[in-house]
DNA sequence: CCACTTTCCCCCACTTTTCCCCACCGGCCC
DNA sequence: GGGCCGGTGGGGAAAAGTGGGGGAAAGTGG
């Protein structure tokens, strides 16, 4: 089965709940999600299936470089276990959206393995950047 | 299933009693925790099943190298089997609070296999640090 | 062996947060 | 239209966090 696709923008309710793109769902519903920080500007969502290999390679970096503690501290702390309600919806407490910037509205984007989340005017501002090398690289991959 | 996640800030009352987070109470409810200071700015807590292995390795490290037999002595020195009351909240002795610099609030943060127990101004000094080759590093870990 | 103190832990009470459930709205397809 | 699906909103029960009273158990000193 292929890779989370596409992009979406969905409303953030007053309790911090955002329905999950219907696409989205389809496999990992019963299984849950982990909701972690990875990257500056943005969350992301890793199926369990996604997050255990990750899991297993954080433990084996923490046994092998102990002065890596802290930082690995830093990522569990801000990651979280979520799962979907009854309506498709899962919550995101009100610290990790300030983290990122989430207001009003939610922009879930695919990203093959995971699922990020971003404030909708953030993303466009990262994205816009021009790169023509990158853009070369990209269309031979396609041709 | 996965292992500790999240971050959360519970107050210590006037008898030392704090709630432990109930997402890290399922499953070792009934099994308990050995609460040991292992790093000089948190207490670390963990269930019977993460302690056990650590035990086994820390008798095996006193019969090969009987030298560290006083280092290891302060580990178990200052160790203590932990459990929840009925309300869920265990207790942290005075001096094992001292320690750590613990005052009116406790910052429960997951670590996979344990939870650390840290002064919430403390663990913000420690895991601010930005390092950027690190970062590069772990989010290779997610791509 | 008996007071007396201290520590622990159970119970009860209260507040806040979480989340389960129902309802609605709009679009799409038969 | 009528049924279905996906997204949105809110009421209310249950759970989680917090605080204190009081009795049992453990430690201390005569």
């Amino acid at each position: 089965m292929s890779g989370y696709l596409g992009s979406f923008v969905h409303q953030v309710d007053a309790k911090g709940r955002v329905a999950l793109p219907a696409s989205f769902r389809r496999g990992s519903e019963s299984e849950g999600f982990i909701l972690i920080q990875v990257h500056e500007d943005a969350l992301s969502l890793l199926p369990h299936s996604s997050w255990r290999p990750i899991e297993e390679e954080l433990r084996e970096l923490v046994r092998k470089q102990p002065q890596s503690r802290a930082r690995i501290l830093g990522l569990t702390a801000s990651a979280l276990e979520v799962s979907t309600d009854k309506q498709g919806r899962i919550l995101i407490p009100d610290r990790m959206r300030e983290l990122v910037g989430l207001g009003r509205e939610a922009l879930f984007v695919g990203a093959l393995n995971k699922i990020e989340i971003w404030a909708p005017d953030r993303f466009e501002e990262k994205t816009r950047a021009p790169d023509t090398k990158f853009d070369r690289f990209i269309e031979s991959i396609f041709a």
